[in-house]
DNA sequence: GACAATCTCTACTTACTTGATAGACTTTAT
DNA sequence: ATAAAGTCTATCAAGTAAGTAGAGATTGTC
C-alpha cells in the first residue's frame, strides 16, 4: 500500500499539471479541490518544493507550480521521493540498496530472485506512467 | 517494501517444502538453518497453521509440515496472509476492497486508474510464483 | 507603513505497526 | 516421570503515519 501522504501528492501535482501555464495555484485551493488536509498539505507541497519538483511564491497572490513538464514527472519519481524506495526488498531497491542483515548469499536468496521479476514489473508500470498521463481529463491513456 | 515477518514466512515454507515427503522439521531447526529469531518464528508458523497452510505435530519428535503442495501455495497467497492486501491502494484490493475516504469518484479518480495497472502487473508475477519455484535448488525458474 | 494574504519551518501528538522477547502451559514419545 | 516439542498471551522499544499547532518570513496593496 502507498502512504496517504503520497496518493495527497500526486493528487496535488495532477493539479498543478491541470493548471494554466505560468499559473500559480495556492494551498488552499488545492487542498479544497483535492480533499486534503490543509496544513498536511502545506508539508508536503514544502517536500517537493525541497526536492526541485515545484517552484512557490510567496506573499499575497503567491502559490506553488509545477517546475519541470508534467510530462517528465514519473510515478516512480513521486513514489520514491514520499515513500521511501519502489522496490519490494532493500536488496532489489535501485536508489537505495541495502543488503539484508540476515541473508547468506544474496544471488542464492530464493525470496530475492522471485520478488526481482515483482520488482521489474512494477517498475515498468511506474516508470511509464507520469503526472502528465494521470491529469487527462478522463478516458484514454498513454 | 514487504515486512521482516513475510520474509520469515516465505523462508520456512522453502525450508519446509524441501523437506522429504512426510517429514516434520522442527522450528528450532528451521529458525537456525534460515536464520530466523526462534521465537518470532514461532509466532509465524502458528499463524500459518491457523490460516491452514502448515500441518504440526506437537510433543518429542514434533514439527511441522506442509498441509498442501508447495506448487499450489503462490506468494500471493503468502503475502495476503502475513502482511495483509497486496494491492497498492485500498480500493485497488481483491481481499479487502475498502474506498478511499477522501475519493468522490472512484471511476474518475487518476490515481486509482494508474495504479490499477501496477496491481495487474504486481499480482501476475506474484500469483506466478509458487513456493515450490522459490523452493528449486538455484538456476532454472517456472 | 500597515495590513493581510501566503508560504515556511519546527515541534508536537496520537495511534498504530514492526520486530521482536518472555514465560507459562499443553501435548507426546520414551 | 521426564524431556522435548509446539501453543498461547502478554509485553516492549522503536519507528512510522497522519495529522495539528503556531510562530515566523515574504510580498502585494492601500
Amino acid at each position: 500500500m502507498i502512504s496517504q501522504k503520497a496518493k495527497y501528492a500526486l493528487r496535488a501535482l495532477i493539479e498543478l499539471a491541470r493548471a494554466e501555464p505560468g499559473e500559480a495555484l495556492q494551498i488552499a485551493d488545492i487542498a479544497e479541490r483535492q480533499r486534503i488536509p490543509r496544513k498536511f498539505l502545506e508539508q508536503i507541497l514544502l517536500d517537493l518544493k525541497h526536492r526541485g519538483l515545484v517552484m512557490s511564491k510567496r506573499g499575497a497572490h503567491g502559490g506553488y507550480a509545477l517546475l519541470k513538464p508534467a510530462a517528465s514527472i514519473s510515478f516512480t519519481e513521486v513514489l520514491r521521493l514520499i515513500d521511501g524506495p519502489v522496490a519490494p526488498l532493500p536488496c532489489l531497491s535501485q536508489t537505495a540498496y541495502r543488503r539484508c542483515e540476515d541473508c547468506p548469499s544474496e544471488s542464492a536468496c530464493e525470496v530475492r530472485r522471485a520478488f526481482a521479476a515483482v520488482a521489474d514489473a512494477e517498475r515498468a508500470v511506474l516508470d511509464a506512467t507520469s503526472i502528465a498521463d494521470a491529469a487527462r481529463p478522463v478516458r484514454r491513456r498513454r
